[in-house]
DNA sequence: ATAGGGTTAG
């Protein structure tokens, strides 16, 4: 379009002015765009009114372009006279954190009119949903309620997602349940996002066989929710029946959707399907390469993890501390002590600011390594205070040295930050035991029965011919429990003679009475694969199903049988495997 | 009159 000139602007009448605002505004994508044009708005001298008009169009336009134009926003507003209820509501939606929105809100309030309107409350909603601030935004629902403002489907979805998005899926049923019948998709959507974020995906998978019986068409958006609670079950058929209904249904596979896709296909073994979505995408953000980084890292294929990490910076996509996390655990799982210090400092460099997840990794791949003095330095020079996850790093770590003094700082903080979780009693007790401690082990037991700490056995299923075998931690009264120990032995012969490295060895080392030394839930989930060998002759899938713990190394040993029995096993991992980082065993968080 | 709600990687 070509910009106006002063003196014909001058000419035309309210009407036309207006109109070249709307269509000037709408070719602005970004911040900059939107300053080019109000520049140019300055020049025209607009009259009175339609300068209003102007800025708050301007506004308006600021807030969905969605750029971090707080201060803008608030300069645009505090130049308009007499700022209408649309002008405030612009306002409030063009600041994105609840603090500066609510405080806008609350300055429409005291301001006595223009009165706030469903748009008010529906944005200010999701200012609350975006932080989240579950406080402020009950006070909103509260407030809203005294002055009287009907709840339209906006305001009640604005409400359900909040509390959604605050994890608290009983107060958002109840909205839920308040509008129930109305059809009304994106209250639906934001319901099974509800459930599926909060790990409650019997919930959301039955939330979604509802919606279908009520008839309401599922759009792309909750299809993302829905294989995002495929995901975290583990549930591969259900994934790969809902991916199927997705291309019936002609849903547009979006970014969100593939990324969902190949989080789902990782996560339930299936890392070649994971691959073919990958590659099928004509966009992808960050956490769309991350996703795949990660699930090539949590697969064992760590080639193919670091090659797509540097596919992924020669595209210029900016990496964060989520793709560093993929990274890292690639070069643990292969012991490249070397290029994990290097991508390390490559995320420094890049200004990523590391999270716990990745001094976690970083202290694994140390560990992993043998460099204990290395990983205890890299801990105290931590500059937030480490997690029980990395103190359990150390703790395995040293378990075969002398370092007795790591052992009691690093016991010692463990205990103080989580004194109820049973697997650290069982870790130490353990270690001091291998070390012929035993009054430390008795004193262990001790402190676990004066703190009321019973340990849950762990237990694996698996899956054949349709029938769920399961195996609990320490039960050896399974039937066939000689030759399920047998094919165990042969298991650890065979990993050991494919030359693989140790890290691996470890998992599948010597059963019998150094079996009890090793993590607790490595037994059932060994037992498991035994078992399955045992029971399967012909090459086929044999699934480990919804084990309560996979340590990052399943999916490598998981190929290795594979390989050397020539039988496909998928292994299911419905853990964010972030919690286990660190190699060591693992109870009470996968129960 | 103008505008609006649900989604993804650890």
């Amino acid at each position: 379009m070509r910009l106006l000139k002063p003196q014909e602007a001058a000419a035309l009448q309210r009407e036309a002015l207006e109109a070249h605002i709307v269509a000037l505004l709408r070719r602005c994508p970004g911040l900059l765009a939107l300053r080019g044009a109000h520049a140019h708005l300055l020049r025209l001298r607009l009259p009175r009114l339609t300068a209003a008009f102007a800025l708050s169009k301007l506004l308006a336009a600021c807030a969905s372009a969605r750029a971090a134009a707080s201060s803008y926003a608030r300069n645009l507003f505090d130049q308009i006279p007499d700022p209408t209820a649309f002008c405030y509501n612009s306002l409030i939606r063009a600041l994105p954190a609840a603090g500066p929105a609510l405080a806008a809100y609350r300055r429409m309030l005291r301001a006595g009119s223009p009165r706030p309107n469903s748009f008010t409350l529906a944005f200010a909603l999701k200012a609350c949903a975006a932080a989240p601030a579950p406080a402020e935004g009950r006070q909103l629902h509260a407030q809203a309620f005294r002055q009287g403002l009907e709840p339209g489907a906006y305001v009640q979805t604005g409400l359900l997602n909040l509390y959604a998005k605050c994890e608290e899926v009983a107060l958002a049923r109840t909205v839920f349940d308040g509008m129930a019948g109305d059809g009304n998709l994106v209250a639906w959507s934001a319901m099974i996002g509800g459930y599926s974020r909060v790990g409650m995906v019997n919930e959301a998978l039955g939330l979604f066989r509802e919606m279908q019986a009520a008839g309401v068409e599922p759009d792309e958006v909750t299809m993302v929710s829905v294989i995002s609670a495929c995901a975290k079950a583990g549930a591969l058929d259900l994934g790969r029946w809902v991916h199927a209904y997705i291309d019936r249904k002609g849903i547009t596979i979006d970014l969100e959707l593939s990324t969902a896709l190949i989080d789902m296909y990782a996560k339930c073994g299936l890392i070649e399907r994971a691959r073919g979505v990958f590659d099928a995408m004509v966009e992808r953000d960050t956490k769309a390469w991350s996703a795949m980084i990660v699930g090539l890292a949590i697969h064992g294929l760590v080639d193919d993890a670091l090659r797509l990490f540097s596919r992924m910076l020669e595209l210029k996509v900016q990496p964060n501390n989520v793709t560093f996390i993929g990274v890292l655990s690639a070069c643990a799982h292969s012991g490249l002590v070397d290029d994990g210090r290097r991508y390390w400092s490559i995320m420094q460099k890049l200004g990523i600011k590391a999270s716990m997840e990745n001094y976690g990794c970083m202290v694994d791949l140390l560990c992993r390594s043998g460099l204990l003095d290395d990983a205890y330095s890299f801990v105290i020079g931590m500059p937030i205070s480490p997690n029980s996850v990395i103190w359990r790093a150390l703790l395995v770590a040293s378990k075969s040295s002398n370092r007795i003094d790591i052992v009691e700082s690093a016991s010692k903080r463990l205990l103080e930050l989580e004194p109820l979780n049973p697997e650290n009693y069982v870790l130490l007790s353990n270690l001091y035991a291998s070390n012929s401690q035993w009054d430390r082990v008795s004193y262990m037991r001790k402190r676990m029965k004066d703190n009321n700490v019973t340990a849950v056995a762990g237990c694996s299923s698996i899956e054949i011919n349709g029938y769920l075998h399961k195996f609990v931690v320490s039960d050896d009264s399974h039937p066939e429990i000689k030759e399920i120990r047998l094919v165990l032995r042969e298991i650890a012969d065979r990993v050991r003679r494919a030359g693989h490295k140790p890290w691996t060895a470890a998992v599948l080392h010597d059963v019998g009475e150094e079996e009890k030394e090793v993590a607790l839930c490595e037994h059932s989930e060994r037992l498991a694969i035994a078992y399955g060998l045992l029971k399967t002759k012909a090459p086929r899938a044999i699934r480990v199903v919804k084990n309560l713990r996979f340590c990052p190394d399943c999916h490598e040993v998981a190929k290795i049988i594979s390989k050397s029995y020539n039988r496909e096993i998928i292994v299911r991992d419905r853990v964010r495997f972030h919690k286990f980082m660190g190699g060591s065993c693992s109870c009470k968080d996968f129960w």
